[in-house]
DNA sequence: CTAATTATTTAGCTTTAGCTAGAATTTAAT
DNA sequence: ATTAAATTCTAGCTAAAGCTAAATAATTAG
């Protein structure tokens, strides 16, 4: 069974919606997902609902199957193995691999996506702390907060974005919040849920409301 | 200007067909090298027309425009790249690079190659001798003949393959023909146009003339 | 110089993946 | 319980890239 490549970015778009295949979801949010309109994701879905990768009943949403985890799995994997290479291996700042990875995770050749992760060390995070599934789709994931639920010197270690948009990515490396980085919370505001932290023991940062709910926190 | 995957497929098979952008192709030789149907070649002539990457007239051949060899030789470049990638740093056999270099060449960031060429320390030759276009689409072509070509008691060096397959390939690295090996004809059998050759001063090969075709050699 | 053969193109059909417009269904609000 | 609003789906169109069958042009042979 082999997917289109429109196929498998939807395939990838509803996993990801879904919280790792938990909850459903709607046309609507897998139309602006993908930026496209619904008319196209309710004809997506009855094609991926045939090829079984998903359970969709028309009007009520849709599950992704196990054979569709398992997919969605593999080119999240390829996905995440490239942006590592492109980072590590072609010094690409890890805001410029999204776009690039997006058509990576689509060449199709096991040997390649094996000799890949050797050549790399079998790494088990991607440049934004994303969790690497390994060959069996099997994902090691690690407890993690929104640096947004944590409280007044509660400390933790930067461990993964939520959001991988150049613009946001590009506001951590200004500010030197980066995926490793010690921290500690050493205020809250009330009003507008902005935070203040203190990074590697040496530098303070104020953040918005919006900015902590987008980095993801190991506690310690 | 950009071209999908199936018009950069044409444009390079067109300009590999050309030798190099001289002499004209038909229909039925691109659909051959193409595995396709003369049928869908016209279609495709049409619409490389109108791009304006060759100059098409209805029944007679095609010339490739300067625009189109530009193109062309950008994605023959990717191609060549990426199978120096492949086989210096993932290791793959130079019988298995081919079709996954065909998938990846049509990747689309011109910083990504521009990243792999610095990696891959701008190598000037892919691993079946076939010279590498610089970023301009330069290529410093070396001169070469087939070994068919040799006279008894010339000697050379192998610096490139015309045929790529798997199955040729394998052939080669089974009689020890390799990349960069210093050659000697020691004899040609007028009847059948096979030749006896020795091998870095130490091994005795026979290759029929098909073979020998197949071989390009650079004279000392 | 015709006539047969070969090469090439055109016409019309298929699939994939989009789109718009409008119909159908579900959900929310009176 | 209706009605209104929002969501989702269907119908019908487009473009790319392929196909087969048939038409047409070019080439070769007699
Ligand atoms: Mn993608
Ligand atoms: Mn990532
Ligand atoms: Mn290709
Ligand atoms: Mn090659």
């Amino acid at each position: 069974m082999e997917l289109t490549t429109a196929e498998e970015n939807y395939l990838k778009a509803i996993y990801h919606l879904s919280e790792e295949g938990q909850k459903s979801v709607s046309t609507n949010d897998i139309a602006s997902a993908i930026q496209t309109k619904p008319a196209s994701v309710s004809d997506m879905l009855r094609k991926l609902g045939e090829k079984e990768v998903i359970q969709y009943r028309k009007y009520y949403g849709l599950q992704i199957t196990p054979l569709g985890m398992r997919l969605a799995l593999q080119t999240i994997r390829k996905h995440r193995l490239w942006e590592v290479f492109l980072v590590d291996k072609l010094h690409f700042a890890w805001d410029e691999v999204h776009e690039v990875a997006e058509q990576l995770e689509h060449i199709q050749s096991t040997l390649l996506v094996e000799r890949l992760d050797a050549y790399l060390n079998y790494p088990k995070f991607d440049p934004h702390g994303d969790p690497i599934p390994d060959e069996f789709g099997d994902v090691r994931s690690r407890p993690r907060i929104a640096l947004q639920e944590m409280g007044i010197d509660q400390s933790g270690q930067i461990v993964a974005v939520k959001d991988s948009s150049p613009a946001f990515l590009r506001y951590l490396d200004k500010v030197g919040a980066y995926i490793g980085a010690r921290i500690k919370v050493l205020d809250k505001v009330e009003f507008d849920g902005s935070v203040e932290i203190l990074v590697d023991q040496k530098k303070t940062i104020f953040m918005s409301k919006d900015v902590a709910n987008n980095i993801l926190i190991l506690t310690s």
